[in-house]
RNA sequence: UGGGGCGUAGCCAAGCGGUAAGGCAGCGGGUUUUGAUCCCGUCAUGCGUAGGUUCGAAUCCUACCGCCCCAGCCA
């Protein structure tokens, strides 16, 4: 470690003493998504967190279904899932694994904690259960049926596994403390009745472990080492203890908690990200506004941005709520940095240089990218007649605004230099055309008075270029914190949160862009061109984000 | 009012008894054929509050305050 690199955090000090202290021999961690959703911004602090850490400490981290409710869960959801871990940069252990992959397992260990008479069949309804567990301030009291012999709950449980009792009808439990002050050790239900099939074991199953049953013993038969997941769970470790303490378990895994990431002006809940779908809000869960991987992929944010951003949050215990201005802040440096260049012109002005030749096109060369010599330079036609962006000219301005001003010069991007000379308007008196007069002599080089024009202005060339639209995203919510206390979350979707501009004109190489990769429209911010929507003749670019504009933060 | 956590700048976050790192945002300046990038400077006499221990406290002790999580046969 130099000593300009990050302090550790929590996590790397109590995995750096495990490895020292020989506790554990290697590290090995799990990423153990339940496929019940697509992955959010949230689930990718937990990703580049487990598979961070294995791959700094030369440890191992598998990716785990936690599939033990297959009401809820979908084998599309298992696709896309892996598809956004592997889009993010990460490479799980061997195959993909499931919880249900070890539900013979988990049933056999049911069986022991019965016959140890650790658990047992209870008929209490759902209801009765909950009247029974008490409440958070007083205990509860036992079932009627914890007494049980283990031979009358071997035969019960084995009629629950074979489909003879009712869902709801009764339940297996652990046996523990109906008055512990956590509530989930008041006798929590380790087996449910759910006769559906799953999307992983078919019809095998008509009871399914609950996820206390499940999570730590999957844990120690993939031999993880450390089971990291977030605070809610936090007592839920004495139950993970217990079972992993009564159970001839092949390891002795541990569970450590972290605070789950919270963005400002985000909402990152699954049912209220389903809701945006649901309600045409967006266009689906990869409209390029929503918080989900395949949405800011959709979107053009690169996954390195995203790593980079879950290491510059740290890891804590403590509630946060980032400011979304970070990720920003990540997504412009790392496009800044890779992002190839091109011009792009939104809002179409048309100009014509009156001393240019009529038909000639000459082609001029312009680098790919400011400073990095790597990336392939390209070629501009230059014609007599152009475009610029309506809002870089001005009749009369004052001296700040460092663009074409009527009478003024400015600098072609990568061209020339020209003056403007005259203006067009229509009858609603709108400026349709100005013309120009261009400076031959200054690619490359100040004009030869030497004044140099202070301003410059992107452009292309109004006879080649690439017709296209341009999708600008703003901020999905205006409120900060659009679902904090009993705010609906839908009275603050942004009501500009999209601008939809056709007849933008790009330069020509843009023809060829491919989804997903980045430009940078100089002087306007990063797109790439949408992996769902436009044509060949006519593509379709997403704006990732804009540059940093320290002129519209002046209030001009 | 039971149990479990957490309080360091607008935001994230180091710090673990020796006198408040770093990043984001902000502000000021320099370079610039992107009002971008880059570079430089600036930004907590203060660590939830109040006491106490100590030569010395964000760090230890006590009390209080605030916020988050838990009463699914969800994860």
């Amino acid at each position: 470690m130099t000593s300009e690199s990050k302090p550790a955090h929590f996590l790397q000090n109590i995995i750096r003493e495990d490895l020292a202290g020989g506790r554990v021999s290697q590290l090995a961690t799990r990423f153990p998504p339940e496929p019940n959703g697509y992955l959010h911004i949230g689930h990718a602090k937990s990703i580049c967190l487990n598979f961070g850490l294995a791959q700094e400490f030369g440890g191992t981290c598998n990716l785990r279904f936690d599939d033990t409710n297959p009401a809820k869960e979908e084998e599309e959801y298992v696709d896309a899932i892996k598809r956004d871990v592997s889009w993010l940069g990460f490479e799980w252990n061997g195959e993909a694994r499931y919880t249900s992959d070890y539900f013979d397992q988990l049933h056999e260990w049911a069986l022991h904690l019965i016959k140890e008479g650790k658990a047992y069949v209870c008929h209490l309804s759902p209801e009765d259960a909950r009247h029974y567990r008490g409440t958070l301030t007083e205990p509860g009291k036992n079932s009627p049926y914890r007494d049980r012999s283990a031979e009358e709950n071997l035969e019960l449980f084995d009629k629950m596994k074979n489909g003879e009792m009712a869902e709801g009808e009764c339940s297996l439990r652990a046996k523990i403390d109906m008055a512990a002050p956590n509530i989930n050790l008041r006798d929590p239900i380790i087996y449910r009745i759910k006769k559906m099939a799953h999307h992983q074991t078919g019809d095998k199953w008509c009871i399914y472990p609950s996820y206390d049953f499940a999570h730590g013993q999957s844990d120690a038969i993939e031999g993880i080492s450390h089971s990291i997941c977030t605070l809610e769970f936090e007592d839920h470790k004495p139950l993970y203890d217990w079972f992993i303490a009564n159970l001839p378990v092949p390891a002795r895994p541990r569970q450590y908690e972290f605070a789950r990431l919270n963005l400002n002006y985000t909402v990152v809940s699954k049912r209220k990200l389903k809701q945006l779908v649901d309600e045409g809000h967006v266009d689906g869960w990869d409209d390029p506004r929503m918080p989900t991987l395949s949405g800011q992929r959709r979107r053009g944010v690169p996954p390195a941005a995203i790593r980079k951003f879950c290491e510059m949050i740290g890891v804590t215990r403590s509630d946060s709520v980032v400011d979304v201005g970070m990720l920003e802040y990540c997504i412009r440096d790392e496009l800044d940095k890779n992002a190839p260049r091109a011009m792009c012109v939104m809002e179409p002005l048309k100009v014509t240089l009156s001393n240019y030749p009529e038909g000639r096109e000459e082609i001029l060369p312009a680098p790919g990218h400011p400073v990095r010599e790597d990336l392939p330079a390209r070629d501009l036609p230059f014609t007599r007649t152009l475009y610029i962006e309506q809002e870089d000219f001005r009749e009369e301005a004052n001296k700040k605004y460092k663009r074409l001003v009527l009478g003024k010069k400015v600098r072609l991007r990568n061209a020339y230099v020209i003056q403007a000379d005259e203006v067009i308007k229509n009858d609603a008196g709108e400026i349709i055309e100005v013309v120009c007069s261009v400076d031959l002599d200054t690619l490359g080089k100040d004009p030869a008075d030497g004044v140099k024009p202070k301003g410059v202005i992107h452009w292309v060339s109004a006879e080649k270029n690439v017709d296209c639209e341009v999708r600008l995203y703003d901020r999905l919510f205006s409120d900060p914190a659009p679902d904090a206390g009993g705010k609906n979350f839908l009275d603050h979707v942004n009501p500009d949160n999209l601008q939809v501009l056709s007849g933008c004109k790009g330069e020509i190489g843009l023809a060829s862009a491919a989804p997903e990769h980045s430009y940078q429209f100089e002087r306007n911010g990063y797109f790439c061109r949408d992996n769902k929507y436009g044509t060949a003749e006519k593509p379709v670019f997403n704006r990732t984000i804009g540059l940093r504009d320290s002129w519209a933060k002046m209030g001009e």
